[in-house]
DNA sequence: CGAGGTACCTGACAGC
DNA sequence: TGCTGTCAGGTACCTC
């Protein structure tokens, strides 16, 4: 089973984490991969910094789970590619790809597991965001109060790059991946090739408010999972399900017929409706 | 600023 | 069967 953590996919993470070890204490910390720490740059500083630490509250912003701990510590994790966090018993063994483990005050685990070991995970003081990979020059948080469709269209100033291109820039806005990105711009009839200095008024509005329905409908799904099994066991998000365009290639569109294709621009993978997205 | 490239890393899958 | 090559993804960093 993969997730590709974007926000929909991260939001469901915090949320289910919550319930499990919100007001619980870090005992101790055991670090089996030393590349995923990226800051404190030495790893017994960090393993020291965290230990017997209560968890204050879970959050996210963008693509980054955030961990509240006392004394105004936060951990700032990226799951990057094929990143986990998973609760388990202490006793039970660590699976191939655990290379994190917190271990809780309640004989529980919190464990971070990374096929691909790109995952990060930073301590720094609450709110000095600077070191934390991942979070310094975050663009405007989709969903919250402060994105506006002004908040949105002021972003596009003096930007001619391709919207494919923008969207997934953490910078222009936080939280987009491949995924929802192609599924927000089939909704909102956009090219993804188009130069973001040639979209109208009305089409900035329309993928405004395209990109908060295929986040809030993320989330509502449960996010995206991708079973590598038949059998898959755990926790799996639906919206796989109502992918229109992402990795549907050669289906038909559900509007005009046309054959979704898929072809790389701006470097990725992107999957469109060649008649719908003009 | 933008585009294109590389690196990181592993597993799945295609083709021979 | 077993090898080799390609691809997937997010981000950082590089050059032009």
């Amino acid at each position: 089973m993969t997730i590709l953590p974007e926000l929909p996919e991260v939001e469901t993470v915090v949320q289910g984490l919550k319930d499990l070890i919100k007001g619980r204490e870090i005992k101790t910390v055991k670090v089996r991969e030393e590349k995923i720490i990226g800051y404190p740059e030495i790893k017994d500083e960090f393993i020291h910094d965290v230990s017997n630490k209560k968890i204050i509250n879970l959050d996210r912003r963008g693509k980054c789970i955030l961990i509240n701990l006392e004394k105004k510590k936060t951990m700032v994790i990226h799951l990057r590619m094929t990143g986990k966090l998973l609760v388990k018993e202490s006793k039970l063994p660590y699976e191939k790809h655990t290379h994190v483990i917190f271990i809780l005050d309640n004989d529980m685990d919190l464990r971070f597991n990374n096929v691909r070991k790109f995952g990060r995970i930073y301590l720094v003081d609450t709110g000095d965001w600077k070191k934390a990979g991942g979070l310094k020059n975050l663009g405007p948080e989709p969903l919250t109060d402060d994105f506006t469709l002004d908040c949105f269209r002021a972003q596009f100033k003096n930007r001619r790059a391709r919207i494919k291109s923008l969207l997934l820039d953490q910078s222009f806005i936080a939280g987009l991946g491949n995924i929802y990105t192609d599924e927000a711009l089939y909704m909102a009839c956009i090219n993804p090739g188009r130069k973001a200095n040639t979209l109208s008024q009305k089409e900035i509005e329309r993928l405004y408010k395209c990109i908060c329905e295929v986040l809030r409908s993320g989330i509502k799904y449960g996010g995206t999972t991708f079973s590598d099994y038949v059998n898959a066991l755990g926790k799996e998000g639906n919206f796989q399900r109502k992918l229109v365009v992402y990795q549907q290639q050669g289906k038909k569109c559900p509007d005009c017929g046309e054959e979704i294709v898929k072809e790389k621009i701006a470097g990725r993978s992107t999957h469109y409706c060649p008649q719908c997205q003009k």
